[in-house]
RNA sequence: UGGGGGAUCGUCUAGUGGUAGGACUCCAGACUCUGGAUCUGGGUACCUAGGUUCGAAUCCUAGUCCCCCAGCCA
């Protein structure tokens, strides 16, 4: 190998980890795990954290990163996640060989682990109720009282836990608790719980189990089971460390990873909390956990997001301490970066403006050259049908054009993108309404595109489809799901849906694509140039009715401009 | 008012005693058969107040503000 010249450790993460490999603390391996808990689904938070640990194990030579289900409370959590989990980590890109583990592989590890503490007088069994107990741990400036049965005799405890096991007792009739500190100004080290009464059936453990630990016990040693070196976990758990290192040093097991805590991923004007989004769902503000207005990664996919885009959007968004709020702008930067290399451009209009062209033989129709990605020549060229009505958009005509205004007007000539230069000699509106519904315009022959005179400028070029040929579309345009930007300043009650953008869908059913998409395939990702970058909706198109999402627009100076000119 | 964390451009994020840098956004311009892309240029930041030092975002002192914790959730 090569003398690596060291880069500079990109976050205070990596920082500890290049520090460890250095001092061999962990005897030079590197083991991260991504823990989710198969309750609800990913979303792009979760990637933080993905390409946090699987980056960090990737970055180094021997680096693992596990994939593990942290299912320990069978009440919430379902198969249906695991699978639904497990797609989207593939999806996004991640691969975690042969090592998908689950917390209940090793209920019965953790089973022996606290008869261990039990037998050390570590931990007791408590048959205080759920709300005594709540009441014994005093407040965040009264200390804990200790539990009357926090004395009971090692065999008593072990008794009560057996029979705890085989199911002796009703949900919440008993508890095993940690015995650390009922004064400790941390609550999580006054007697936290470690296991709970829960006759439930198991998704994978069936009716094996009716108990379950909890968090703060399970995870630490499920960390140290696997041999985990750095357990990466978000700001909240950072009072649970103490906990976390309390319960490895009493099990004395043989390994002791290092929790660090990094700040979770906000992102402005929408919600990443589970409950939030599950309410979005259910009280039917979004169509499903794949409506591709939400954050989830089933929703980014169906938007049209690429795993390479939310990757490098997570890459470059940085790991630290403190609370942020990263702007959708950054995710939709990467998004267009990605696509403006990748996706093959074509035309649409959204908001068809019949034009007819006057001068135009009848029934000719001419197969015009147009570029497939201009950022990519080996993506070639195609043709595209040219005839004497087509369809531009409502928006590139203006009966009185504003100043900066470089479109279709009256008495204006404006290039037909990869076709001829037209102007606008006759307007037809509507009698009742006065709203423009057709166009007549005159083209120049001797302008065609790659044609000797085709040097001739104008100062725009407008697409549009053929009428004759276009194919029918609807379009869904979206927009942020929140009105403010923080996240956080939403209301939590109920009334948070008055944040909620009510324009965040509008659906488009006059829209008419280029013939070319009739074969495109679900998912697919396409620019409509001058438009945005849009997919064909992997549920709802079908060969007769094509539905696209758009994923995001393209940068629209022109849209500032105006903004601009209507705030002076 | 207990404990644990955190404060650097509009937004993220570097910088760990020596010119406060990058990305996104924004602004201006060039180029353009996408008002896209690209290119060029520009602006804006160290929470406050003291102190140490030749020199402080960094060290010290005192404040201020923000986040998290009282599940048998994770």
């Amino acid at each position: 190998m090569t003398t690596p010249d060291t880069p500079a450790p990109a976050d205070f993460i990596r920082a500890i980890v290049a520090q460890d490999l250095r001092t061999n603390k962990h005897g030079g391996r590197v083991h991260t795990r991504f823990p989710p808990e198969p309750n609800g689904y990913l979303h792009i938070g979760h990637a933080k954290s993905m390409c946090l640990n699987f980056g960090i194990a990737n970055e180094h030579e021997g680096g693992l990163c596990n994939l593990r289900f942290d299912d320990t409370n069978p009440s919430t959590e379902d198969v249906e996640y695991v699978e639904a989990v497990k797609s989207d980590v593939r999806w996004l890109g991640f691969d975690w060989g042969d090592r998908l583990f689950y917390a209940s592989d090793y209920f019965e590890q953790l089973y022996q682990y606290a008869v261990q503490l039990i037998k050390k007088g570590k931990a007791y069994v408590d048959s205080l109720s759920a709300e005594e107990i709540r009441d014994y741990r005093g407040t965040l400036t009264k200390p804990g009282k200790e539990s009357p049965y926090r004395t009971r005799s090692v065999e008593d405890n072990l008794d009560l836990f057996q029979r705890m096991r085989t199911g002796e007792f009703e949900d919440g009739a008993h508890v095993l608790r940690a015995k650390i500190n009922m004064a400790s100004p941390n609550i999580n080290l006054r007697d936290p719980t470690l296991y709970r009464i829960r006759r439930v059936a198991h998704h994978r453990t069936g009716d094996k189990w009716c108990i379950y630990p909890t968090y703060d016990y399970a995870h630490p040693l499920s960390d140290s089971i696997e041999g985990i070196t750095h357990s990466l976990c978000t700001l909240e758990f950072e009072d649970h460390r103490p906990l976390y290192d309390w319960v490895l040093d009493e099990t004395e097991v043989e390994c002791h990873p290092q929790q660090i805590e990094f700040a979770r991923l906000n992102l402005s004007h929408t919600m990443m909390s589970k409950r939030k989004l599950l309410e979005l769902v259910e009280q039917g503000h979004v169509t499903g956990w794949d409506d591709p207005r939400l954050p989830t990664l089933m929703g980014l996919r169906r938007r049209g997001y690429t795993p390479a885009a939310i990757r490098n959007f997570c890459d470059h968004i940085g790991v630290a301490k403190r609370d942020a709020v990263v702007e959708m702008a950054l995710l939709e930067h990467f998004i267009r970066e990605d696509l403006n290399r990748r996706a093959p451009r074509v035309m649409a209009v959204l908001r068809p403006l019949r034009v007819v062209i006057d001068n135009y033989p009848e029934a000719q129709v001419e197969k015009l050259e147009a570029v497939n990605n201009p950022e990519d020549p080996t993506m070639g060229t195609r043709k595209v049908p040219f005839s004497r009505v087509v369809y531009i958009e409502q928006e590139d005509f203006r009966e009185d054009p504003p100043s900066k205004f470089f479109r279709l007007a009256p008495g204006r000539e404006v290039r037909l993108r990869y076709a001829y230069i037209i102007k606008c000699v006759g307007v037809v509106k509507d009698e009742r309404t006065g709203e423009v519904v057709e166009l007549h315009c005159t083209y120049d022959p001797e302008t065609r595109s790659g044609s000797s005179q085709a040097g001739r400028k104008v100062k725009s070029t407008v697409h549009w489809v053929s009428a004759a040929h276009a194919l029918q579309a609807e379009v869904r345009l979206y927009d942020s799901l929140l009105l403010q930007a923080n996240p956080s300043e939403t209301p939590e009650d109920q009334d948070y849906r008055a944040s909620l953008n009510p324009n965040s869908l509008q659906t488009l059913t006059a829209c008419r694509v280029e013939p070319s998409l009739a074969s495109a395939a679900p998912g697919s990702r396409y620019q409509f140039e001058r438009l945005g970058y849009f997919c064909v909706d992997a549920v709802d198109s079908s060969p007769h009715v094509l539905v696209f999402n758009r994923t995001v627009p393209l940068r629209d100076t022109w849209a500032k401009i105006e903004k601009a000119q209507q705030g002076r």
